[in-house]
DNA sequence: ACAAGAATTGCATCCGAAGTCAAAACTTTA
DNA sequence: TAAAGTTTTGACTTCGGATGCAATTCTTGT
């Protein structure tokens, strides 16, 4: 309505550490704003004259659609929460659901916990910023998930799965991979003793890892069983052989290890500092196929999770999810491909 | 206005899909949306009576502050970019700044580029979400930076600088490094034939590295040197090996690669294809210092980067720059630590 | 008890884009 | 060429919280 074409100059360099809007483009191009916001959305009821003189003055004042106001007013935030715990161990997780949620356009909100974090805090922030979807591979309470169900924010679990709770998931069958181990271990050589390797007392995997083993070995008839904790990492695998070695004297001759991280710790500390044969005095299993397991060093056998499915299987469900809120919880379960390395023993 | 009280249970019932906002607290606990506003704002003028009294109805609608709606009025998002190219390598640097991030804050917003992203149009992403800052682990060229300055964003490097333009960053120094090792190599025995390993053509972290290097040998006077590229993985390590005898048949006895991936690769290929030892027959070192160089395997040589103390520098610099515009363009260059391993010959 | 001053509170407006709906412009048809 | 139908366009409102400013309430001193 008014005529500012005249001052325009003289505002643009007062206002010239503002952003430019979608008022000053429509200003420029002597439209509305309305019709800048169309030109934006795709299918939108645009004239192609229109669409080209808007653009003109788009390039011409270098305009770029706030998604910040956008997300207000749609209710659209085109952000997911990604909660990860430990993101030291699993890199390629996070790589692989950053990687195919940008391709389709979502934005990563990261969040990392680690043991001295405030998760309260955290998943308060999560719902501050109205992410439209979370995918969290770390640990959350009844309780912590609470919200998200009450305000709709589609929730998916990768690598952890709530029995009670219907919950979207994502897992890696920990239990039938560590069977296909045991059953390994079983067949390779006459083993002796059995030592198992569980995670933190806390790790609902680990637990699984570890039970699915020793529920194997009892059926096979193996009660005579060593267990030791570890944190899943390297040192701790280290540790552990001196652990084991402590409650068994060197009677041990299999180790099940309820990740492969830990697994080469045990590894290195077998052959150089105990200067046992592996796989000739020791018999060694992991769990993850993480890249150093097939290293040369190494050539761990190891269950691999299928990370790319995974991924892809999680952040299809998320986004499907978000589309259309009506959706049911389903848990997804993939099997994990057997690596056989080197590490069996006779 | 209107008396909206009668009808509020109803109302309730019919929006319980809408997420509580401020006017909903504000009608619960009889007082303005302004008054609500400012319990939430630190330092506010709100008196106990007040605070007390809206907090109650806060915990009893379950009221959480629209972020997104705050970052829209304040401009500020709260939100800094973070943008990682091949994550896989460097899973402690981001969690290092996740965390330092989360600590004071601020939350991340993860861009992940890798070969076959688009850079221009992962930009574009970051400038639409109004992020406060962005932290780069990645190249961008000057055209690519422009927008930012442009706009006033601040921007800051993690491990990357320009000679030509002013822009901050944190740094290890990879010249000074390299020159710490090769001196190491030099004085720790006689090695006939040089082999230089270096990363992509495109990483200006790697050229530098392996030019450090060179300059550092020529010094020394030797200048008989091979040269092979990888693209940092342990996988192009292997090769490289390979590569380099092709090159010198069974001469070369150091090697200097660019980063210890390739270096653990080198390492396993040594030993275990061509049945060489280190550092008996040839001498590695690396750079970086991940974890597993530490690993009894391996033990390699290697200058490690402070991640911790990069971190933090990177984290404060952008911040203080967030909230302090005029602060000018400041380079912080760091010194790797050197780890002796027992890959050095003779 | 009352004026002057300080501390609170509420009103109205703003941030920047999107969607509704009616007016305007353009097509088609008779 | 006018009427009817279709497509475009713009005015106005909305999302949810922050903030300047004026109005109100509370202190304090006398």
């Amino acid at each position: 309505m008014v005529q500012r074409v005249l001052s325009s100059r003289g505002e643009r360099l007062a206002e010239s550490q503002r952003n430019v809007t979608s008022y000053d483009v429509a200003r420029h191009a002597g439209v509305s704003q309305s019709a800048v916001s169309r030109c934006f959305k795709p299918g939108a009821s645009v004239s192609e004259k229109m669409r080209e003189r808007v653009m003109k003055s788009v390039q011409a004042l270098g305009y770029q659609p706030n998604a910040i106001a956008r997300g207000l007013i749609t209710r659209r935030s085109n952000m997911v929460a990604v909660i990860v715990s430990n993101l030291n161990f699993y890199p390629e997780v996070l790589s692989q659901l950053s990687a195919r949620f940008m391709q389709r356009g979502v934005h990563v909100l990261l969040f990392t916990l680690d043991h001295e974090s405030d998760v309260a805090r955290t998943l308060e922030q999560v719902a501050q910023y109205r992410v439209d979807g979370v995918l969290a591979a770390a640990h959350l309470t009844r309780e912590q998930m609470a919200p998200f169900h009450q305000r709709n924010v589609p929730l998916v679990f990768y690598n952890r799965s709530y029995r009670d709770v219907p919950v979207s998931s994502v897992c890696c069958d920990q239990v039938q991979g560590e069977r296909v181990l045991v059953d390994l271990l079983a067949q390779s050589g006459r083993h002796r003793s059995y030592a198992l390797l569980s995670g933190p007392a806390d790790s609902v995997v680990g637990m699984q890892r570890t039970q699915g083993a020793i529920e194997r070995l009892h059926e096979l008839g193996i009660r005579d069983l060593t267990r030791v904790r570890g944190d899943y990492s390297y040192d701790s695998g280290r540790r552990a052989v001196h652990a084991i070695f402590e409650q068994r004297g060197a009677m041990t001759d299999a180790i099940v290890s309820a990740n492969d991280m830990m697994a080469l710790g045990c590894l290195d500390e077998l052959r150089h500092r105990f200067e046992l044969d592996v796989p000739g005095d020791v018999s060694l299993v992991g769990f993850d196929g993480v890249r150093a397991a097939h290293w040369s060093s190494f050539d761990l056998t190891t269950i691999r999770q299928p990370v790319e499915s995974m991924a892809e299987a999680a952040v299809t469900m998320l986004l499907e999810r978000i589309d259309n809120p009506g959706l049911p919880a389903e848990q997804r379960l993939f099997s994990g491909v057997l690596r056989r390395g080197a590490t069996l023993g006779h």
